[in-house]
DNA sequence: TCTGGGGTCCTAGGACCC
DNA sequence: TCTGGGGTCCTAGGACCC
């Protein structure tokens, strides 16, 4: 018996821009352009001129010099994705958010309450329509994958329904772009090898595919070929790292001058971290050069932290470290991330005081005090040499 | 086309441990 | 002495995504 296609992929159409043309009726049916230096987001109208995401913004004027552009309202934005994901957990308690703008949902359980997967979609399009006025693209297959490639398709403002007799068929005949992970690098060399359909890439063997493209991106594209994604819609998703950059331009730059954007940046991470309670152990320092060529220097503490001197502390240590690197090249981007977050990887065994519920819950106050309550994501139980390991909701 | 700000995951080598 | 097989953690770089 053939499984259903019941996970949903939802994409919100030029997102940015569609924000701004339905708070700005003067916007709406013109080219609209999100960013300044950059383009954040270009609308339909824009897009159709040639304007693409993190297009330079004189070369988006050039080639649209009819849009109009706008500066980025982020809590607007912020404030309509949280709209949106209101719609998608009122269609399914089963929604993992992949970014402000997109996310799948899994409808399977809920033919019997809800109908089928398809009529589902029709209503969850309408509904974010009508209770946030933007338009929503939704693909619908039986594969994670495949229904984001679905909705990639179908944008914009649309619905793309792949039934599972007919997904390689459709699959098949896609250039391989349409890959999740396939970026031009990847692509560059499949074109080399004039391999440009997704049909061409099922019928090689795994194999060849590693040895192109090394293991992981091998294994994943062969998977991905044969539509093979077992990957399950997972609520709750936790962050791994969180960080800031700031692009300076072309220096010369003072030292005390990359020293207070360093500053600013930990600043703004670590105030993230406390909002969100979390902490990290491995901070991060990015930089970027004049020819646009990068180097990341990291340093782990034995201690997970969110203080702003703590992590100042170390990104300073890593930027003086940086210093003939800079002075060489020239610096163009500072960033700072910080991840291990929640010390991930950290373990603290407890014996039970008592084999029950109580003694079970007393340990894991415990391990919460040690760690912070956001920081345990997991818990093992061991009893008699064996043990099992269970996920720990955020508020259990 | 000269490129923002936020992320994810993979690879590979070295240090270190048993 | 010359050397196995297993593992973890850290650092750095790179590809890719929105």
């Amino acid at each position: 018996m053939a499984e259903q296609a019941s996970i949903l992929h939802a994409d919100l159409d030029a997102f940015y821009a569609s924000v701004e043309q339905r708070d700005d009726p003067r916007l709406r049916g013109r080219p609209v352009i999100v960013g300044g230096g950059v383009v954040l987001a270009a609308s339909y109208e824009a897009k159709a001129c040639g304007v693409k995401t993190a297009m330079g913004g004189r070369l988006a004027k050039a080639l649209c010099p009819q849009a109009i552009v706008v500066p980025p309202r982020m809590s607007a934005y912020s404030a309509a994705s949280k709209a949106v994901f209101e719609v998608f957990r009122d269609t399914t308690p089963l929604v993992e958010g992949i970014s402000i703008d997109e996310a799948f949902l899994d409808v399977g359980g809920l033919r019997k309450v809800s109908g089928e997967p398809a009529d589902i979609a029709v209503r969850l399009r309408a509904a974010v329509k009508d209770r946030v006025g933007l338009a929503i693209t939704v693909g619908v297959a039986r594969t994670k994958f495949l229904a984001k490639v679905a909705s990639g398709v179908a944008k914009p403002d649309g619905l793309l329904v792949v039934p599972p007799e007919t997904e390689l068929e459709f699959l098949h005949q896609l250039p391989v772009e349409r890959l999740w992970g396939v970026g031009t690098v990847t692509s560059a060399k499949l074109h080399e090898r004039r391999i440009r359909t997704v049909g061409q890439v099922a019928r090689l063997g795994e194999a060849y595919l590693v040895s192109i493209l090394g293991q992981g991106a091998g294994r994943h594209l062969h998977a991905l070929a044969h539509n093979r994604d077992p990957r399950p819609v997972v609520v709750g998703r936790r962050r791994r790292s969180m960080g800031a950059q700031r692009a300076i331009g072309r220096g010369p730059h003072a030292l005390p001058d990359l020293e207070a954007t360093l500053a600013g940046l930990v600043d703004r991470v670590s105030r993230r971290m406390r909002a969100a309670d979390r902490v990290g152990r491995t901070i991060t320092l990015r930089l970027r050069f004049d020819d646009y060529s990068r180097a990341t220097r990291s340093r782990t503490l034995r201690q997970p932290s969110s203080h702003t001197t703590v992590l100042l502390d170390a990104a300073q240590g890593l930027l003086a470290a940086s210093l003939p690197l800079i002075v060489e090249r020239g610096v163009t981007l500072i960033g700072v991330a910080v991840g291990n977050l929640d010390g991930q990887g950290e373990q603290l065994m407890l014996p039970l005081e008592r084999p029950d519920d109580g003694g079970l819950d007393s340990a894991l106050d415990a391990v919460r005090e040690r760690f912070g309550s956001s920081a345990v994501t997991r818990a093992t139980l061991l009893h008699r040499g064996e043990g099992f390991t269970v996920p720990l909701l955020p508020d259990d």
